[in-house]
DNA sequence: TATACTATCTATAACCG
DNA sequence: TCGGTTATAGATAGTAT
């Protein structure tokens, strides 16, 4: 795609030109993502951690919507399989943290309607300096216009990128309006709030200083 | 991209060509998100449910990784900033049944190591169909072959569709080897058997006939 | 650091088997 | 339902701003 064909092996060299590699694949994943969820009537969710800290979300009909759906399967998969059915720390963890608490489903659908008028972009953007969302929103202009029309099982596509987490809460000094220039959307009530920094950094990245 | 250029603003009306759309698109969505994981070295996770109900998961270096610190960063997040910081249902949930209960985090690292050798693709492959897993070997042969060389920060790129689940426990008398034809690779051990029914449906299908 | 511009490369819709 | 082929729409690397 582009100029040069360009070699999927490794992390590109010059930090510039990674970043905004990074940014601009970010996008088009997100993008498709989009697509998938329009086109098909899928439901997604795209977690992407840069190689520093920051975090960008993507969701349809949001991301916790379809995480939950997501650790709810593996969860009662489990609990109807006993043995040998164990899944990564995350599913167990939860499940550990769950007990025996049954799960309550109600809460579900407070999402639901029946799509005109409820999509994000609808949605009055209060305080928000939004780089991403707007970037979105952008990227998904014509997507925009397009669907506006007939998604009936269209509920809402939510983007967000969440702050920089600091190793442990050292990176405070940081410009606050760095920290500011995120925000999300997320049925309605504030996701957590970007001012602030992060609290664990859990250790996965590989640059701690990219980005 | 293609024949004709497609509308995207509505699910497509055929379900024939609905579902090949679905399957080519997914393994597209999942190529990117493995290439921007090699590529810029990046950690990615992508949940996708089919309009019915089966789940199709790739993670870098695993979903549950990625899924973890994303729900670890909120919740880490949200204590810190006690008010007006309420995530979603999700964080709210596995915050709540987490309780007080301090998150360990010696478990992150079984993953880890040196790169070489630990990707998903190297390890035995035991009794699973895999009609995905083959699809996504297959779609990134490519990158595979390339990628073998140097990755130092690669632990393990893992995918797997996740077996339809049924509505209660009803649809139990689909044939068994279509619940078989799915797997996973994670860690190492066994994810969720998909030779047997999941349990709950958490009724975010739309139509819960297509596939 | 994000956006704009293209030349190229890639993904994929419509077909076909 | 899959997988393969082809023509075309779309994504993006390199570059400049």
């Amino acid at each position: 795609m582009g100029r040069q064909k360009i070699e999927i092996k490794k992390k590109k060299e010059k930090k510039s030109s990674l970043e905004v590699t990074f940014s601009k694949r970010r996008t088009g994943l997100f993008k498709k993502a989009g697509e998938l969820c329009v086109l098909c009537g899928a439901e997604a969710a795209v977690i992407v951690f840069s190689p520093g800290r920051r975090a960008f979300i993507f969701g349809h009909p949001s991301a916790d919507a379809v995480i939950d759906r997501f650790l709810h399967r593996e969860i009662n998969s489990r609990a109807l399989v006993p043995a040998g059915q164990v899944h990564g720390y995350v599913q167990r963890q939860y499940l550990e943290a769950l007990g025996r608490l049954e799960v309550k489903r109600e809460q579900e659908e407070t999402v639901g309607g029946d799509g005109e008028g409820e999509f994000w972009w609808d949605a009055p953007i209060e305080n928000m300096g939004l780089n991403e969302l707007e970037q979105f929103r952008g990227s998904h202009e014509e997507l925009r216009k397009k669907a506006a029309d007939r998604m009936e099982e269209m509920t809402m596509i939510m983007m967000m990128e969440s702050g920089p987490s600091s190793t442990a809460m050292v990176e405070y000094a940081a410009p606050p309006q760095e920290y500011n220039s995120s925000g999300g959307v997320l049925h309605g009530h504030d996701l957590a709030a970007h001012g602030v920094p992060h609290g664990f950094d859990f250790g996965f990245g590989f640059d701690e200083h990219l980005f």
